[in-house]
DNA sequence: CGGTACGTTGAGTCATATCAACCATAGTGG
DNA sequence: CCACTATGGTTGATATGACTCAACGTACCG
């Protein structure tokens, strides 16, 4: 019963929009199925830090993680998000190190833990899966790559601009258009890389010249060609 | 004859740092070899260009390739550099798009081009293979994340500082303790993403001070504590 | 010999960080 | 219930790192 309702569980992550595991054969998904962890985190909870050895990776379900790495003097640089369907943690299994990001919780997560080992076996034994994942990381690859560039070249209101873009594209928005993540704007500046008042300041002067609407951590865009303007794309 | 050498010459690929090819059965390198197509580029080549359909992927076997993205106002932003053993273009290749980087030759270099399928042959039908190849991008990804932080923390000075360690690392020195790599001024500046005229200042301050020693392109370390420390290391 | 690319230096400006004060909110413990 | 504290948000003043612009030097190349 238990394993049924797992098993139920991994096609709704199959059914996500990445594809990942399309190519398991079903005695695979079954495996997963039988050996998997499912567990929910709260708000806040740290997944794991930089420097664990990881004994598998996850599997979101449902909520959004936020994976950084910590700096200069333990300030948090924000690397990427995961919401459902994506996996985290993969790197130190495929690397044989420790985690190099930490990652925490910003909304109530279901998450699946699948031992390494079948992590693995999968890339050994199935070719295709083998390719997914790949794509699946030179896709992190590309867009860390990108960021490079972006944050090496653009001015902090551009890179501002930009992220209001890449949230909305990559969370969508809720019925009243407001961005479907909430963010602390210290989390903002983690992200493009600059002083908290920056962030507020930007995010005030949007406001005026109508592009966005604030309140609270609420976020809704009004003029998208003109943020993408300010972003340069 | 001509596949002895070219056989004869992956032979010396293998035998690099890396790993990739360690685990290719006879009968696969032989393949690589019969469908390579080895290649000497001159100083400035453009290998590839972004947007470019990418046939196949590159082995560095000699020489030094730089790997670079156009930014705002057709500013390039130096990604990665390549050398003897590397493997570039194949991001393009796994993820079936069109390359998102750019390549050009620094030192006069010898490339062997190696068509796609046989790279996703390779993917599919040998779990080694796979698993080193993914090991490569992982690889490639925590160096971009951790450069993400660098570029989103640290002052222009600081970056200097650490490029400067990590040349050195790379590409190790000459018999007269120079870097083992030329760029020039506007390279380095776009390595660490500012203007040319900063890279100048700051070298000639790390002069002053008795870190490094210059003449022309060639950059000699002295200090090599003094500038971690600077770089935050 | 003139042209082109690269390197250097100085002066002025601007974007962004830093510092400081203050407000709002929510949770805590006596 | 209230004082207390912690956290997050906002605004203003000030400082400064880094960019831009401009001029000039240098070296190599046809």
């Amino acid at each position: 019963m238990i394993n049924d309702q797992s098993h139920i569980s991994c096609d709704s992550c199959m059914a996500s929009s990445h594809h990942l595991f399309h190519h398991l054969k079903d005695e695979e998904i079954q495996e997963i199925s039988l050996n998997k962890i499912t567990e929910t985190y709260k708000r806040a909870s740290i997944i794991y830090q930089e420097g664990n050895r990881m004994k598998g990776f996850f599997c979101v379900q449902k909520g959004i993680v936020k994976i950084y790495k910590t700096g200069i003097d333990g300030k948090e640089q924000i690397i990427r998000f995961a919401q459902p369907g994506d996996i985290i943690g993969y790197r130190s299994i495929v690397s044989n190190e420790p985690a190099c990001t930490s990652s925490e919780v910003l909304e109530e997560t279901i998450l699946c833990h699948i031992p390494a080992e079948i992590l693995l076996k999968l890339v050994k034994t199935n070719g295709d899966f083998a390719i997914e994942l790949m794509k699946l990381i030179c896709k992190e690859l590309g867009e860390a790559n990108s960021y490079i560039c972006d944050i090496a070249q653009k001015t902090v209101k551009g890179r501002v601009a930009e992220i209001l873009i890449h949230l909305n594209d990559d969370f969508g928005v809720d019925k009243d258009n407001n961005l479907n993540i909430s963010l602390t704007r210290e989390e903002l500046s983690n992200i493009v890389g600059t002083a908290t008042e920056s962030i507020i300041r930007i995010l005030s002067e949007f406001k005026t010249k109508g592009l966005i609407e604030l309140s609270g951590r609420k976020i809704k865009i009004l003029e998208k060609p003109g943020l993408k303007f300010i972003a340069g794309l």
